[in-house]
DNA sequence: GTCAGTAATGTTATACTATAACAGATTTGT
DNA sequence: ACAAATCTGTTATAGTATAACATTACTGAC
């Protein structure tokens, strides 16, 4: 684990922290209405409330959004704000989810950016399939 | 042009007609309510036949569904139902978008289902930033 | 400490995206 | 002509996300 990335999540609001926790606990990805029917019992009411919590968490690297299923999910690295990026690997049947961060991964986002001129802000690579259980069953 | 793998709009229904040629006179993403709202003369009522026709199209590789805008866009290439994996590329500021597909990023996809063991069934790959022209104004 | 600026909260209403369910019409192959 | 498959039309509903406004709490200068 690389320590030196390491935070908790104390400098969290408490709606944050809320959405933080549930998020950990669990593995696989939430959406944003699955967030708040869970956190009903401890004062979150409306959807913006996790909405907003979900922003911040978003902007700070500790949540991602997985964008071909509208679905929240906490990052299972240290933090994603300073190792870059990062793709999903999705098992469409038993729903598994996997990030993966590695160079080649930066490095083809970076190479991407280059070829095309960009000035990358963000990126998303989501690969849906059947992970290698599903294949044999 | 890679004439081998042409195929024309005649093939398609109706409903499927009026949604390609109308994604296919604009070059940027379009929203299904868009779609709506630009053939509702044309004889499109509900959402569903929007819906319906684009499952199809996308299906068919002549349509991409872009995620992270929840999106739709004519494939910018003969058809990518044979070609393989493409990424887009997408200017948040004049919201241009560009379709790449090179070898580069097939391969990057096959080498990231080995990894993962996955048997792969679709990926999307969607880069955001600012464009050449936007970075300079 | 207080005052100003910033960030977070709470609430209601609304907009946007997508599918369920049912009924009927059209096309395609044999 | 018949069955199978595909496409169509329509209403209702489910799921995802933001606008607008009022209020409260935290932070850092002074
Ligand atoms: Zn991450
Ligand atoms: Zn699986
Ligand atoms: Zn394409
Ligand atoms: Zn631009």
């Amino acid at each position: 684990m690389n320590i030196e990335f390491y935070q908790g999540n104390s400098d969290l609001s408490v709606n944050q922290k809320l959405v933080m926790d549930l998020l950990e606990s669990q593995k696989r990805p939430l959406s944003a209405y699955m967030i708040l029917d869970e956190l009903r019992d401890v004062g979150i009411r409306a959807p913006l409330q996790v909405y907003r919590a979900l922003e911040k968490l978003i902007s700070m690297g500790k949540v991602h959004r997985v964008e071909s299923i509208s679905a929240f999910i906490a990052c299972s690295h240290m933090s994603c704000e300073k190792l870059g990026v990062t793709a999903f690997v999705i098992c469409d049947r038993c729903e598994n989810i996997e990030e993966v961060s590695d160079q080649s991964i930066s490095s083809f986002i970076t190479d991407l950016a280059i070829k095309t001129k960009m000035k990358a802000a963000k990126s998303n690579i989501e690969l849906h399939g059947l992970c290698n259980t599903c294949q044999t069953s």
